[in-house]
Parts: structure tokens; sequence; C-alpha cells
DNA sequence: TTGTAGGCGTTATCAC
DNA sequence: GTGATAACGCCTACAA
């Protein structure tokens, strides 16, 4: 900053007031005449003045920052809940710090460091792939440090979350393909640690077996990378297999989605006649490949509104991390879109 | 901040001395015995000690923090851009405040303001599409206050920009339609206020007039707005009116490419055998669309990194606002990438 | 080798 | 009504 900003000491100065006095103009506290009042302000106007925020942060051992940690900005879903996260920060005159963690827990682990060395109210978390251990969280938990984590849960007890009903929202997607006609449903499912995967898993469990359709293992692949590339091969292997072929797939993402269906294509099997495919995530691309894919739309944007008001109610001292509120666990609601690729009645 | 984090004063009461000699024998400054030293360290290693980032900008005027002013997080190409520039920023030990302007002028000026009374070491701005007027930002440059715009480029002298070669990405779009054997290729431009869209529509209208084509104002038509539905509705006009209807079209935007393309498809038109399309930024979504969208790839990790190699350098002084250098106006090239929407031969 | 003092910009507390 | 002083956490002349 070689900004010669004005402090108050200058206001002072020029004025031959003290600066507690300035300080006070500023602020319309009581016991100022209004005459160095007026004078205060208008040179205070004048010479541009900006209270110095970094000052302030030491003085009143608070920043107005909050710090974000999220795997990756480049992905439509977490930046939708950035974009939620700086709407409700900047509104309430909050800064928001970025760090992603490229899904590595060294990053994830130090980005702490800089972001609490760096004197911030609160963290919105979603974890890195790598993350098993949480003791970087529990240590600042601990000490009462406001933390709300979204998308991705840790496995610690008393935490406030915000998440969406992955349970709900892959029940429903394959309730939707049953009703369809199709039967045989195979699952292309994310990696076995992340709370996500698990839960799309057993409501696609669940939506079978209330279907009377026995879960078969062999229709479960694990797709941990979540990559395009790695879905076509291994939807390309599942889909070549004429006598044990699915007629439909529910993907735990839609790139895993559509990944799958160039394979499908590839093997001239139509899609939906043929294979029914649901993903998940509504992607910006979803409505616009072929044919427009059904998935399962979380409220990303809302997602971060949502944590960053819990987490400025925790900073302001309306709510602590372990109330039995039942607030301290926020569900929000899929919503079902179904476009071609999984309507065939 | 609740953590009742260790300072530097409950080191020295702990150890009956001095802060200064803590703070030195944290710092490995010469003069200090290596027993106290040790004695320092060990107890700041136990005490888990964090120098604070705050009281140190305060004392050294330098945050190790930049701003970064976009128009909208979520986007493919911002989203990638912000993403280079976590990666530069955080490698260099600086953090990285995100302000979106939802394309709102006010919200620029104000997100200026908290940035610099935040005693931010220097900004990253993609200005919005309100902006004509760029006062709050001369008047920071003035100041010789370290500024990179990227992107989209001011009507200002002596700035330090990064941005991709818009005109030659255009040019080379529109001679590939044209070595496709399309003659009759429209455009949809955007906004004219931008730059980019400038340059742009400038490539599109040199390239035909370098292939001996005639340039027909009425295929120009300007997209303000960008969204699929807008260029939807445009396209529809356009491709109906069968006695003058282009055989190929220049999207400024993928997003706009890919409305025009379910308007093109739904009035039975064939692409790329009747209509050839090309769209521009290579969004996610681009490659899985039905035909895949032949675009200009923008490097916009590559964008964000170099801005913010440049800022860096400008903010520790290796280089300034206004030299005669040629590092001040960085163009990065583009790549056409060729899929099926725009080949017919 | 270590300590003291002052200051970065602000405000709360106490005094006049 | 206003001013002086101390403090937030850290660093750095200058002293000792």
């Amino acid at each position: 900053m070689k900004l010669g900003q004005a402090t108050i000491k200058d206001i002072a100065r020029d004025l031959n007031v003290s600066s507690s006095t300035v300080s006070r103009a500023l602020k319309d506290y009581p016991g100022i005449s209004d005459e160095t009042k007026k004078r205060v302000k208008e040179l205070a106007e004048k010479l541009n003045y900006r209270p110095n925020a970094v000052a302030l942060s030491l003085r009143k051992s608070k920043s107005f920052t909050i710090g974000v940690i999220i795997p990756e900005v480049v992905h439509f879903f977490f930046s939708t809940v950035i974009s939620g996260v700086e709407e409700v920060a900047s509104a309430n005159g909050y800064n928001v710090i970025l760090c992603q963690t490229n899904e590595n827990l060294n990053r994830e682990k130090s980005s702490i460091e800089t972001l609490v060395s760096n004197q911030i109210d609160g963290l919105l978390v979603s974890y890195s792939k790598e993350t098993k251990d949480f003791g970087h969280f529990t240590k600042l938990m601990e000490l009462e440090f406001p933390i709300v984590f979204f998308d991705r849960l840790p496995e610690i007890e008393n935490t406030v979350n915000v998440t969406v009903d992955d349970f709900n929202g892959a029940y429903q997607a394959v309730k939707h393909l049953v009703q369809q006609g199709y039967t045989k449903i195979a699952h292309l499912a994310g990696p076995n640690n992340l709370a996500i995967s698990k839960k799309r898993k057993a409501g696609y469990m669940a939506a079978l077996e209330d279907s009377g359709i026995q879960v078969d293992e062999n229709l479960i692949i694990e797709c941990p990378s979540g990559t395009e590339k790695e879905s076509y091969e291994v939807a390309l292997k599942l889909f070549k297999d004429e006598k044990n072929r699915p007629d439909a797939l529910f993907a735990h993402h839609d790139i895993v989605a559509a990944g799958a269906m160039m394979a499908i294509k590839s093997l001239d099997l139509r899609i939906p006649e043929d294979v029914g495919v649901v993903g998940y995530s509504n992607w910006q691309f979803s409505s616009m490949i072929d044919p427009p894919l059904s998935t399962v739309s979380q409220p990303g944007s809302k997602i971060g509104k949502k944590a960053t008001e819990l987490l400025l109610e925790m900073i302001n001292g309306k709510k602590r991390n372990s109330n039995s509120s039942d607030l301290e666990n926020v569900i929000l609601k899929t919503e079902l879109l179904i476009r071609k690729s999984s309507v065939r009645i």
C-alpha cells in the first residue's frame, strides 16, 4: 500500500484538535460540538479519508473477514456456492478470502494457518478428498472458533452443517427411472470416503429395494476421480457386455454421466430408448448435451448463502457450535430435473 | 477471533525476557544466544505461536493480500481465471480477497473502497459491463497503486493488461468457417462498449474481407445480455427468413452459440450440414453438446496466473505502471478448437 | 547479548 | 466538549 491515505491524525493536525476528537466526530459520538463535527467531516471528505480496516482489526480483534476453503473453484457447483457466499458476506460488510485446496490435504492445512493468522472471524469449509483426519478443524472448534461445513460433512460431533439431502436426491432419481420402466439400473458411484457418495449410493439402493428390485453389487461401480474419461471407460466396459447390460444408469455426477453417455452412444445404444440416464448436480452443460440430461439439481448458491448466514450468526454470538438447536444441521432440498435422457414413456 | 492465540508477549513473559528478544529469536536475528533462541523456539512451538498477520500488516503497511474484482464467479472463464490467480498468489504467500460486481458499477466502486481500506497490496480487475467511466481506477493509479486489468481492458493510458488476442481468435474462427465452404456467415456480437466485443467483431469482419466476402451489416446482431434465451430468439428470427438465411454463425460466446444452436435445430436445420457454428470461450459444456461445438479457447487459468505474476512484480517494485516495457500489455494466444459443429468437408 | 521506547491507525477510558 | 494516554501485536532504532 503506497497510497498516502489520510489518517485520523492528519485530520487532527490540520484542525488543531486531538485525534480522539476526530474519531468521535466522525462517528457522531455525543459530546462533540456541531461546529467541530462539521469541520472534521468536511476535511475528512476533502482528504478522502477512509478508516484503516487493518488498524481496526487489530484494535477490535475482529477483521470482518471470513475464509472459504474449497476443493476447486473451477467446478460449477462450487462456483455457485462461492457466489452465494460472496453475496451474503458483502451484504453484511464482510470480506471473503478464498483458498482452494485442489483436493490436497497439505494445502488445506496451510490455508487454515494463513487464514487464522490473518485473524479471520470465521470459516466455511468443504474439505478435500484426501482429508481423513479432522484434527486441524477440531483444534479450532475446541477454541470456539466459528466454522460451518458445507457439502462435505466431516465425521465430527457438534458441527454446524449445510448440505443437501443427498439420500433423497438419489432416491428420487432412481425412483423416477423405475417409474419409466427401467429395471436394471447401474450406479456410477463417487469415492467411498465422502459422505455424499455414501448417501447417494444409499438412496440408490433404498429406491431399488422399495421398488422390489434386488440390488446387484456388480452394477455399482466406483468412479473415484470423477472425470469424463474415467467414466467413459467404465461405462464402455459395463455396456459392452450384452448379456448383463443394464438398461439405465444413475451417475453420482453430471460429468460422470456425460462420459458414460458418450460411451453408450458409441456403442450405438440409444438414450433414452435403450438406456436411461440420470446425473447429479445440474452442471451448466447438462441441459445442452444430447439428449439433455436429467439430473438432480443442488441449490449451490442457496447453500453458500445459508452457510454464510449461519456463520455470521455464530460470529455475532447468536449461535454456538454445539447447541441442540436444529439449525445446526441444515439440509436443503434437491430438485429432480427431468429431461430427455430418462424419459421413454 | 476468539482463539486466545499466543503472542510474542506471552512467550516473553513466560521466559522472563523482553519481547524484542523473542521477536529476534524467532526470526534468527544475529546476536541472540543459542540458548535463548532454543528456549524461545521451543515455547513458541509448544504454545502453537503464529504471528498475527494483522499486526504485521499495520506495522509494515503491507498486507500480503491482493483483491480481485470480477463480474461473475459463476462463469466458466472467470472461474478458471480465479483459479489461476489463487494458484500464483498462494504460492507466493499472498491472500486473495474476492469481490464480484454482478456487472454492477456501484458494487464495483464500493468493492474498491473496502479493498483499499483493507490495505490490499494490489488489485486485479475485470470491470463491469456498466462501467463507462474509469475514475475510480485512475484515482488509484495516480497514487501509484498497483493494478492489473485482465480480459476487459479500460480506455486508460499506461495500464498493465493481460488479455487474449480476441481479434485473432475471431479471425481464425471465421477463416475456418470460410475454409469449410460457408459463405454467408452471421455474427452474434457482444455489447458494444466492451473492448472484447469490438475486437471479436473486428476479427470477424477482417476475416470476411480477407476472404473476399463482403460484410453484411444485417448479419451482425448484438446480443448484449449474452443469455441462451436471448440468442435463441435472435437466431430463430435470423434463420426463419429463408431468403436471407445465413449458412454459418460465429457467436461471441459459447452460451450464445448454444442458444442459437437450439433455435437452428428447432427449425430442422442440420448442424454442420446446413449451418456451421463456432462459439467462443470453450465452456465446459461445449464439447458435450450435440454436435460438439467448435470454439475459440481462451487460456483463463494462464490469464489469471500471468496477471497475478505481473501484479506481484509491480507490488515488489520490479515494475511500475507506466513503463515503456513491453510487458505492460500481455496478449495471450487463443486456440481454435475444431469440433463437429463447423466441419462439413 | 539483551532491553527500552516508539510507532503503525484506531478507539476506550479517564481526566480536565 | 475536548484532550491525554494506553492498548491491540509486532518490529526496530537506539541504548545498555
